[in-house]
DNA sequence: TTGCTCCTCACGTCACGTGAGGTGGC
DNA sequence: TTGCTCCTCACGTCACGTGAGGTGGC
């Protein structure tokens, strides 16, 4: 049973679908060896070969050096491989996880700027909102200045050790609707739009308006609200959201981001309504 | 609002946790140049900027090419950037399924490696197994020479379009006791041990044992599972499995492979025991 | 002679990493 | 003056890809 039947390097290459080159290369560096090499310098490889091959893929797969990979095969008994696989198991859950996130975020990204797409900006809307999972930052103090800027910075630097994943769309959140009105571009609290976020926007009646501008810049959106408001006698009862629906991800210009505003709402009883 | 704060770049790469050299990389090759450039040459970064960064670390994970996600950017509208989120989307799902297959590949050869470390190589057990499933390749036909390895190849060639999966490891399957005591380097067929295979190795009572040896080098384990059955009153009552649990994956010397050889048994009632 | 496969050698590429040597604000 | 941060330039690295030019069996 020892090897009669080699295979050539075009063989090899087919059976286990990696390039001559790639081949040439792991015999270059040491970590996959033909088992014979002809007179004439042609490489042989045994079809057992394969496996370790397919070995290599796995590891290298998740980022293992090709050089580590050839040290441990030069030294390699059932202790220590079985070691290094424990060791890449827990190396798939952190890329799993890793991987899941990715999706997770584009696609946050994709479902906003569809939203924007199927949006018509000009017009103000009505409608039912569904729960949307949220993470809402501290409270945020622009102090005497209005800096938005340094705001959101901190934002960001408190983001990091904690649970706010600045890889979600960052929005606004406002007290109410006379906290938007009385300086639009000073949101109460930084919210991420993180779907694993425990914070909620509460589902309900929304009215809903979209403005282009850049961030902060809020245009005539909550005077438009305001007049909607009051012909349909709707009161303004709860939080306001503006979240960007297209931003520097999707727009080049800086003075065309969309933002979405919505705001509870609920229908006039004996209630005042506010009026820009 | 427009940025009258900017991150130097140590502080945007402390917040997006991304190199300064790959920043600057990042700035020569075109995709993220700091909106700013002071008059000594610094680069200066808004933070909204760690959007499009994190962006970019989303769809270079994928493998998208940096000079691609160039293209992209500069060019980019909310189409184009939807219909790129959207093929993404699908790229995960491929990415999620070769990575699951990676992590079924390792732990196949991780429990297999267990059962070896774990065995007594010089003992017959008896004991009761669980059903594994498994892919049964064609019945192989080794014509006048004994080749075993022209038949390796040909069912890796098979191999290729269809079910089998050759980076799970790859038994014997003899269909019977006496199959496997006249030529114990061809089985009836191979079987690769891919759990998620349709044929099964079925569950029930075997007689296990072990060899060391090359591949297809059975040693005496035939005879050593024949003098325990007829010791104990057992007869062979189904197929046979030779698995190597400690291979070229986990051992350097060729003739010191490990094979475990499962046979299906019963307790003798009038039937005949097969010797060696 | 003609394909065909294989070889080596050298150079290119992609996404960075790593100093070396120099500048500029407190 | 002393740190500190930042800069550019050049070269290294890792895992390959890509010819160019040559060999060897049918």
């Amino acid at each position: 049973m020892n090897g009669t039947t080699l295979l050539s390097i075009k063989e090899f290459s087919e059976l286990s679908g990696v390039k001559q080159s790639v081949l040439r290369y792991y015999d270059e560096i040491g970590i996959l060896s033909p088992v014979k090499r002809g007179k004439n310098g042609y490489r042989y490889y045994s079809p057992q070969q394969i496996v370790t091959l397919n070995l290599i893929n796995v590891l290298s797969d998740l980022h293992t050096p090709l050089r580590e990979i050839g040290k441990l095969e030069k030294h390699r008994t059932p202790e220590s491989i079985l070691e290094l696989f424990i060791r890449q198991e827990s190396k798939f859950d952190c890329e799993m996880r890793r991987l899941q996130a990715s999706y997770s975020i584009t696609h946050v990204y994709r479902s906003l700027i569809q939203v924007g797409l199927a949006a018509n900006e000009f017009e103000i809307t009505d409608s039912e909102m569904d729960e949307l999972p949220i993470i809402l930052g501290d409270i945020n103090n622009f102090g005497d200045s209005p800096l938005f800027y340094e705001t959101f910075i901190r934002f960001c630097q408190q983001a990091q050790p904690s649970l706010v994943n600045l890889s979600y769309p960052v929005g606004g959140y406002y007290e109410s609707m006379a906290d938007f009105l009385q300086e639009p571009s000073q949101p109460t609290r930084f919210c991420s739009i993180d779907p694993a976020g425990r914070d909620k926007k509460a589902a309900g009646r929304y009215l809903v308006g979209y403005t282009r501008g850049y961030y902060g810049e809020m245009g005539d959106v909550g005077a438009r609200l305001c007049a909607y408001a009051n012909e349909h006698d709707l009161i303004f009862n709860g939080p306001l959201y503006a979240v960007y629906v297209h931003d520097e991800i999707s727009i080049k210009n800086t003075s065309k981001y969309l933002a979405q505003v919505a705001v509870s709402i609920a229908p006039k009883k004996a209630g005042k309504v506010l009026s820009a």
